[in-house]
RNA sequence: GCGCCCUUAGCUCAGUUGGAUAGAGCAUCGGUUUUCUAAACCGAGGGUCGUAGGUUCGAAUCCUUCAGGGCGCGCCA
């Protein structure tokens, strides 16, 4: 259920069914009709804008349109105990008692699927894609979790979801990985010592790889790179991909499937997807211009297959093949989204790292390309994460080599913060991360405030000797809400809007920042009992009013549902 | 030179399919605890929504200009 589309739906049938009785030549533009919250202080349970909208259209007075609109209201749905015409032609709407109690009971009744938007499609996210030559930083994790929760999010509204890892375990990054590994078990075979030069990887997790690898290969000597490559590359792959996957596993995330660039090109869908493009005459063979940029030196001009992507509003058209005629990086990409395609997925939605930004035009052109407009690629791009400690740069740590690894986060601050503060921000603005913030004990920190709100609904249930879980009754006789309980009710009515608009939109920072204003209304109501006696919920071990108990139950639901989305724990005391 | 992102209170940020008096938190100042959890609550001050134009009944939101900050701009991955 979703209050707000449902008063959509009933005053826009109305408008249309009296579209004489209003005196409405044009009603083109029905669907930018909504209905939403009025500010608080109008103290109304909806609004809508239909007037204004229908007013400029048909020219008309939106004032006296409302003022129709509002009788026809009135007349018509029995929903309704006053309509009021507001500003320049809203029509604020406050619901009858019946009807209060009528949406509270149905979300009672339907706990576990309140907030669901039915929503039936296939989406696949991949997400992280860190390349496996190490152990994820810190701007993988901000990724890793924007893609998790929303992965969760679109789930939750009905979807089929598949969360990604792509794999880059090909091309000359991993060969340079192995031989910083090779180099290392030399330095513990044989006393040689290991110097950094530009293309070696300098972390400390080379060594604890290396020498894993000495155990496991106790015959071989490891003297000849080349010979040893092979072994290398398979045990570093496998080594650092279990560094990644531990990480991953720590921040709480699973991903469905990983998929390896090396099968991609041993299965040749690169292959297919280059031919592809080249029946539709999307991909030929021709000259590029030399980038704009940094010159580079390595540059050719020499014929080679493109990928015109300009087709599809990128600024370029890009390289298919390299110098010696392999595919590029670009190309591989377009036959793993060929096989994303092929997968049945609509919607295909990659979360980048800010330096990938530049990338983007180009994929989303080949997906239009491979799909004929058919699927939708996003790209999702985070930007940068900037470390602070006592108000100072953070410092990299010694084991991760040039970056702040996840497991220097994971060891100041635990999963649930880490979750919830790189949502508490949408992802095209960069985070300033304090850890003493976050590991402080207060409003500060808004994931200790909504846990909180839900420790003391739980210790409240304690009081009650009761469950949370148990169904409970509303007494309709005298049924009455005060203005915390109406506050509260009036905040969970949009739960499924949230949801709606934060996945729809691919913005599951909304959810964070909803859950910590309902937290502020819990704990106000809760607080007032302290300043006001008669506020007090429980009265000789028993609540006092089934319309306190009820919002209570309302509040925690939401809670819990919104952190279920957002992967944080909810402890029932702290 | 080009592309993407950002510019809203002292600080960190919400708010963009155009709507009502632009909202939070922090910081500052003041108040609340024999009590269902004070890890909380209540109150006060604080704004030319970067600049200059345009579109209209109405713009933080849409269009254009300029300025400032960030990330990129490969035949690397």
């Amino acid at each position: 259920m979703n209050i707000f589309q449902e008063y959509i739906n009933k005053i826009g049938n109305l408008i249309l069914q009296n579209q004489k009785k209003l005196e409405l030549d044009n009603l083109i533009n029905l669907k930018s009709i909504v209905v939403e919250s009025p500010p608080v202080e109008f103290n109304f349970d909806l609004s809508c804008n239909a007037a204004l909208v229908l007013g400029k259209i048909n020219k008309v007075n939106p004032k006296e349109l409302a003022i129709k609109i509002k009788d026809l209201i009135l007349n018509d749905l029995k929903d309704f105990e006053k309509i009021e015409i507001a500003g320049p032609g809203f029509l604020n709407l406050k619901l009858t008692n019946n009807s209060l109690i009528l949406n509270i009971n149905r979300i009672l009744e339907n706990r576990k699927s309140y907030g669901k938007n039915n929503s039936h499609n296939n989406y696949n996210i991949e997400f992280v894609s860190a390349n496996p030559t190490g152990p994820m930083h810190v701007g993988h994790c901000r990724g890793a979790i924007y893609g998790d929760v929303l992965a969760n999010l679109l789930k939750f509204n009905g979807n089929q979801v598949t969360k990604e890892y792509y794999i880059n375990d090909y091309g000359n990054q991993i060969d340079n990985f192995a031989k910083s590994v090779f180099l290392r078990i030399r330095e513990i075979k044989y006393k040689e010592r290991f110097i950094l030069k530009d293309d070696l990887y300098p972390g400390e997790y080379i060594v604890e790889i290396a020498k894993k690898i000495i155990d496991s290969n106790k015959n071989e000597k490891f003297i000849n790179f080349n010979e040893s490559l092979q072994l290398l590359k398979k045990e570093s792959l496998k080594h650092s991909l279990n560094l990644i996957k531990f990480d991953l596993q720590q921040l709480g995330i699973i991903h469905d499937n990983f998929f390896s660039e090396t099968d991609l090109i041993k299965n040749k869908l690169v292959d297919k997807a280059v031919n592809y493009l080249k029946k539709k005459n999307y991909v030929q063979e021709g000259y590029l211009e030399p980038p704009k940029g940094e010159t580079d030196k390595n540059w050719k001009k020499t014929k080679r297959l493109i990928f015109k992507s300009t087709l599809f509003g990128d600024d370029t058209d890009r390289a298919m093949q390299k110098n010696d005629g392999t595919w590029t990086y670009f190309a591989n990409d377009v036959g793993y989204h060929m096989d994303k395609i092929n997968r049945k997925n609509k919607y295909l939605i990659n979360v980048l790292g800010a330096d990938h930004t530049g990338y983007t035009k180009r994929i989303t052109a080949a997906v239009s390309a491979l799909s004929d407009n058919k699927v939708k690629l996003d790209c999702k791009v985070c930007q940068l994460v900037k470390l602070y400690k006592n108000g100072k740069p953070f410092k990299m740590s010694k084991r991760a080599g040039d970056f702040i690894s996840a497991q220097d986060l994971l060891n100041e601050v635990n999963k649930d913060s880490i979750r919830f503060m790189m949502l508490n921000r949408s992802n095209d603005v960069e985070i300033d991360f304090d850890f003493d913030k976050v590991l402080e004990k207060s409003k500060d920190n808004p994931v200790f405030y909504v846990q909180y709100a839900f420790a003391r609904i739980s210790s409240l249930f304690r009081t009650l000797k009761k469950d949370l879980n148990d169904t409970i009754k509303l007494d309709s006789k005298k049924f009455l809400l005060n203005n915390h309980e109406i506050k509260i009710l009036r905040k969970v009515l949009e739960w499924p809007k949230i949801i709606e608009t934060a996945s729809s939109k691919y913005e599951p920072h909304k959810i964070p920042y909803y859950l910590y204003e309902l937290a502020t209304l819990f704990h106000s109501y809760w607080s007032k009992g302290n300043e006001d006696q008669s506020f007090k919920f429980i009265e000789n071990g028993k609540i006092k009013r089934s319309e306190t108990l009820s919002m209570i139950v309302l509040t925690a639901i939401v809670i819990q549902q919104g952190m279920n989305i957002l992967g944080v724990s909810l402890p029932n005391k702290m």
